[in-house]
DNA sequence: ATTGTGGCCTGCCCGC
DNA sequence: TGCGGGCAGGCCACAA
């Protein structure tokens, strides 16, 4: 699904959709278009101009609206995609596989669409509608992106809190960008448990999950996707600890399913 | 403020 | 063979 490694790589699919002027705008359902905006206002935002820039926060994709002739549009666009949202750009997938998704290529998924004067398209297409298109998104309810985390903002994002540790980390307001799976997968990496409250880590505990919150992101991000975790083909009924053997656990932590090993995640 | 819960959305899979 | 229930989780609204 979704997470930081797939958003990633939609943010880099976007850049070829810079610069294009668009034609036409088609929002496929009202529905997807959240925040209180309209499909009318989020067509008057586009048509006639052209996408600046494209940055990544955490799961949300921020496009800079431009004139045709470089001044700085009314607003900027938001793009979400939920569990089960895929960005093409003239047909071309910015993932291969989406778990939880569907591969079809069924039209009327097409839930937002920016056509180019060049005959070409941005497209979102989301069997679920578990994600959305906003005007001027929010950026300052997202915390920092968890690509470039510093061991003081995870310290402030954990300090002090009695929440469950897996619920701090999947919280975007402190953290951007890390989803159910990954979460787990950190999480087993670093041999500690999803339900421990967070603020009880020690200095050391902190480093140690740092330190696997980066590799874990830099492999999925080179492997292609948030499911490509090593502990994910064992997160099944009877599924073992790819390290030691054990039988995993199946909890809800934070309001999600959670698979983790007893044996070594403390 | 913090933390937890339920609802939304619908394709897909399993069991009958 | 068709049908129905359960499941998936990002995000948001709401409750205590």
């Amino acid at each position: 699904m979704p997470e930081l490694p797939e958003v990633e790589a939609y943010r880099r699919l976007a850049e070829r959709a810079l610069h294009r002027p668009v034609d036409r705008v088609q929002v496929g359902d009202p529905r997807f278009v959240r925040g209180g905006a309209t499909p009318r206002a989020v067509s008057g935002l586009l048509q006639g101009r052209l996408l600046g820039a494209v940055t990544r926060i955490g799961k949300l994709l921020v496009f800079d609206v431009m004139e045709k002739g470089g001044d700085s549009g009314p607003a900027r666009l938001g793009l979400r995609f939920g569990m089960t949202g895929r960005l093409l750009v003239d047909g071309a997938p910015g993932v291969d596989a989406l778990l939880y998704s569907s591969d079809r290529a069924d039209p009327a998924w097409d839930r937002f669409a920016l056509h180019f004067t060049d005959g070409g398209a941005l497209v979102v297409r989301d069997p679920r509608l578990l994600g959305g298109v906003h005007l001027d998104p929010d950026t300052a309810a997202l915390g920092p992106d968890a690509l470039s985390l510093t061991p003081a903002q995870l310290r402030f994002a954990l300090d002090r809190s009695a929440a469950p540790l897996k619920a701090r980390l999947m919280d975007q307001a402190r953290i951007a960008g890390v989803g159910n799976l990954i979460a787990d997968e950190v999480l087993w990496r670093a041999g500690l448990a999803p339900g421990r409250a967070a603020g009880s880590l020690t200095p050391a505990e902190q480093r140690r999950l740092l330190h696997h919150l980066r590799r874990t992101l830099g492999d999925l991000l080179e492997r292609g996707g948030s499911h490509t975790g090593d502990l994910m083909p064992e997160r099944i009924p009877g599924g073992r600890c790819p390290r030691d053997g054990v039988e995993l656990c199946r909890d809800v932590v934070g309001g999600r399913t959670t698979w983790w090993c007893p044996a070594h995640q403390r």
